[in-house]
DNA sequence: TTTTAATAACTGAACAGTCAGTAATTTAAT
DNA sequence: ATTAAATTACTGACTGTTCAGTTATTAAAA
């Protein structure tokens, strides 16, 4: 008798939406949202069109669970690591350099590309990427701001306005990273950004910028904080 | 008898080109290039879409077009400015400023938005832009660095990192006001982002981190220059 | 345990709409 | 009358969405 030739498909209501997710997510990476066909989101993700109708209403709403998916956790993430205590200028390099690293290595990283590019036409989405996770992010960075202005630990400044200069570059690396730094070269030598470098001398000129320099160097102190 | 009717149309050879590319740079700024369709840059720009293509290969060629005639004298104007002479933070403020003010005003700010979202779908044009554009503004901010760090008006640094974090913030602003700022409201008033305030703050804060603050104010002088 | 009925995950093809690009035709200008 | 700019009508390919039917899985019955 022949051997039992294994299903030409299995059930798995569990695994399929984040595995189509993923796929969408990833496709949606190098094509874009409106040049990316839900077939190819299908193929990537091992069904067929019709099984992704199931899990998704339409393609809209499955871009609209790929933003959601993708930033809810990083939010809380970094929602934490600010409310720690300690010195402004440490939480400040924890949080940098956790959104660096999440930007310049998760998949994830794509999702501002996405959300700029398609602001236009999804603009309930847009507002929601506006007010739920810009606006909590940029708040996030002003109350440490403020907190490192209030202890003395850095100079004075309009917080509100600085707390977008301080995730700027992260945003530019990110984009760089998914438009122009995979166009051809396996090397990624020499190549007008170097990422890393870059947020590197960020926090650098931050610290500066901010007062927050090594005091001991001259009696120009930018009057560094007492006790505790 | 009938008055003369006027024309249905007028054959207008030499002003059609530049009038659909700003119509198409209008439709592609709100739509994103994959969404935006010809027909709808032909009707904007007055012709059918029969005439756009006696001017214009393709749909791709177009939007080439589009991105070179824009880019090409905005770069002239900066490097222009950057080969003046002076103090370099001046010379900074100025560069910094104009790019802030055509990134701000004019529609050709779509631009960088437009080459982000669309890279994955037109390589050659994205390494035409990565090659021609951001590296040679690049380029363009490290030297005027370097002759601030050489004139002992800055401070020492890694002056080819530092150059995208001058723009990185102007990039923010471009992206921000053609993605979030035009969501809803007609009062763009406190809106998570202050293009204005933050490119203010942006400069501030370059002044203090490259140690081109006013130097009267302690011994700890940034080895400012001596005379020419 | 084996058989069989019921369920639900999944497929593949077809539909309806859209759109980039082309060809035939009209109309303005010379 | 001739040229060339512009329009109009058309095609072919593609894609989001639906749905009738197929297959794996589960559960009840024997």
């Amino acid at each position: 008798m022949a051997a039992a030739s294994p299903p030409r498909w299995r059930r798995r209501k569990d695994a399929r939406p984040q595995e189509i997710l993923d796929a969408a997510l990833a496709v949606f990476a190098d094509r874009g949202f409106a040049a990316a066909s839900v077939e190819q989101v299908a193929a990537r993700a091992g069904i067929s069109k019709g099984t992704l109708y199931l899990y998704f209403a339409s393609k809209e709403e499955l871009f609209k669970a790929v933003v959601r998916a993708a930033i809810v956790p990083a939010l809380e993430d970094a929602e934490i690591a600010a409310d720690h205590d300690g010195p402004a200028m440490d939480i400040l390099e924890r949080l940098v350099g956790g959104i660096a690293a999440r930007v310049l290595s998760s998949p994830a990283g794509v999702i501002p590309k996405l959300m700029i590019a398609e602001s236009g036409n999804f603009p309930e989405l847009a507002r929601f990427y506006r007010d739920e996770v810009i606006r909590r992010a940029l708040a996030l960075l002003t109350r440490v701001l403020d907190r490192g202005v209030a202890r003395g630990e850095f100079r004075p400044m309009d917080t509100a306005a600085t707390a977008p200069l301080v995730v700027a570059p992260l945003l530019m690396a990110a984009l760089w990273r998914h438009s122009f730094a995979t166009l051809d070269d396996p090397a990624p030598s020499g190549h007008a950004i170097d990422p890393a470098a870059m947020v590197r001398m960020h926090l650098d000129h931050l610290r500066h910028a901010f007062g927050a320099v090594d005091p001991a160097r001259t009696g120009d102190t930018p009057r560094t904080g007492d006790t505790p």
